[in-house]
DNA sequence: TATCCAGATTGGATCGTTCAAGATGGCGAG
DNA sequence: CTCGCCATCTTGAACGATCCAATCTGGATA
């Protein structure tokens, strides 16, 4: 077994101290080019890594973000966070921080969860996937300066806190459009219950589209609890009263619930769901697609930023998603 | 700002030295228990937590346990691998350890990062979800006494290295079994080309209850890639050849490909895949169901046996499916 | 030749914990 | 009374990196 290489080991092989590999390594351009060059290449020969554990106790900082692995919730929107989590991980890595899980059932816990975090593993920063009005989570963040960025806007006040997020509005304002370009007049919609911050926002867009094109929206909206079920008895429900041509939804499961729905009308009603999940493609539902890989790249940034010194507040980010077209729409 | 609260901290406020706060942590028996009680309120009123850097440095171990997180193949088996992670973040936890996200695109970057990742920040062992005949990855592990488990089967050599996976075998056994018992006889399969582990073990319970039903299996099987349009595609072709009356399949992707081939044959088909993952849920495929959460648990429970001094190898752990079952079948 | 300066290098202290070894005190046996 | 033993607790050193202050080096300048 080879002895373990330490940063000691590296400035005997390279004939220098200690101090100059660390400056080689943290602070390059101190150093004269010739020596430089001698302890990369020991470094190299070597084999030699950095020990974290040794670095983070001078430092204080440990290179590790938390994110949060909720339960599937309904199975089928989970598969945003899976890929949102893919994505962070691997653009964390090319910035040199690492991701670490963490689950909570509850706000309560999740914020002992947080102290925990902090105190043992002392983490450098937080991803929080979806906010709500008034979450305790960020305010408790904020307020022990503990740095962090949400995937989903802070819907009541929106410079609390760096965020990323999706532009719901744009995609269902877009999912609108395209419907009443392909001549329809009648575009239903089916969301969220009013008060969620992510709901209201996907149904303003199709309202605005709507509104844009001379279509009175009254009557054409209908609200619910997320799932498949709710989905299929809102629509039997839209049929009946305002006879739609086509519907927009603001989750996959309503959607999938509304093509149940309609199955046998004829002529058939146009249905374009939200999120793209592996579902939507699978049973060729159209919907609006969020460009998860890039939230979380933009996430990684935002962090990176306020980590690496950068001390003024950073841009909130705004993205545009975009329409899968596939045969219902 | 409070001071931070280190051992000292604690060690001062209840008038004992640092090694007995230690002990009180590590070793609570070699301390009186008057003063281990005082230690303890003092823990408790100071808050401490005690730092994980520095006791790595001590100790070399870091409590922390690597996953890799894959890129939505499909879209439909990666809710798969999002179960098993969140049962493995929950389970690790309770037993003290944490998970860290990894990605890799193929083998030898793979390996790669276990260098990296055990060189900077010592982990203690790795998950790897899935193996395959000869995989460098086990290799590599194993040749430097890396603690790891797999969830899968080594298709190699069975007692190469601790693992836990589901009976697949069993799983599709009992899916057909259950048609069977319903009164179909010529219940086909459609699976994954000769040569996967998982694939054959699949295949060979649906064989298996075939035979013990006395009847012939030979032609009622298709093997091809997973993916929807395959599995539509081999069910038409088996519907052409042997018209069966019920089929069950090797996944999902598979068996929804089928439901769109049946569409409107009469009488109805039966169909079952495997996996039950929210696609099948959404449409009311029945299918096999692994328990992901507690093949997570037993994951953590063959590590922390090995990190926590269980020299012996640990006893592999084989965990029965079951049959979720829904309108298709 | 002596002085000075900037840049490069060195040794020592430090982060918070655990390990190894030493100190203390009480108690029973000889 | 002394010794040894055990249980309990304390002290000093070490893990591997970075920070700090001090020292060294070589070349330009007086």
């Amino acid at each position: 077994m080879a002895e373990k290489v330490t940063i000691a080991t590296v400035a005997r092989h390279a004939r220098v101290s200690r101090q100059t590999v660390s400056n080689v390594l943290n602070a390059p351009h101190i150093v004269r080019q010739e020596t430089r060059e001698r302890v990369e290449d020991a470094i190299k020969a070597l084999g030699y890594r950095a020990n974290q554990a040794a670095r983070q106790m001078r430092t204080g900082r440990s290179r590790l973000i938390a994110a949060r692995i909720e339960p599937t919730r309904d199975g089928i929107n989970g598969s945003v966070l899976d890929r949102f989590l893919h994505g962070l991980t691997e653009t964390a890595d090319a910035a040199g921080y690492r991701v670490l899980l963490y689950t909570a059932t509850d706000d309560e816990r999740e914020i002992a969860t947080y102290g925990d975090l902090l105190g043992t593993y002392e983490l450098d920063a937080f991803v929080l996937v979806g906010t709500k009005y008034g979450d305790p989570r960020t305010e408790w963040l904020a307020d022990r300066d503990v740095p962090f960025v949400t995937f989903g806007r802070p819907w009541d006040a929106l410079d609390a806190h760096p965020w990323v997020d999706v532009d719901g509005a744009a995609g269902t304002a877009q999912a609108t459009r395209h419907l009443l370009e392909a001549g329809h007049r009648r575009v239903a919609f089916i969301g969220w219950p009013v008060g969620s911050g992510v709901g209201d926002d996907r149904r303003a867009g199709w309202r605005d589209a709507l509104l844009a094109a001379d279509v009175d929206p009254s009557g054409l909206h209908r609200e619910t609890e997320d799932g498949i079920g709710e989905g299929e008895r809102l629509m039997r429900d839209l049929l009946v009263a305002v006879a739609p041509s086509a519907v927009v939804c603001a989750s996959d499961s309503l959607a999938l619930g509304a093509l149940q729905a309609i199955r046998g009308v004829d002529p058939p009603v146009s249905v374009i769901g939200f999120d793209d999940t592996p579902v939507a493609a699978a049973v060729g539902l159209s919907s609006v697609s969020q460009p998860l890989g890039e939230a979380a790249a933009r996430c990684v940034d935002l962090l990176t930023g306020v980590l690496d010194g950068n001390h003024e507040t950073p841009t909130p980010v705004l993205l545009q998603p975009s329409l899968a077209l596939r045969h219902t729409a």
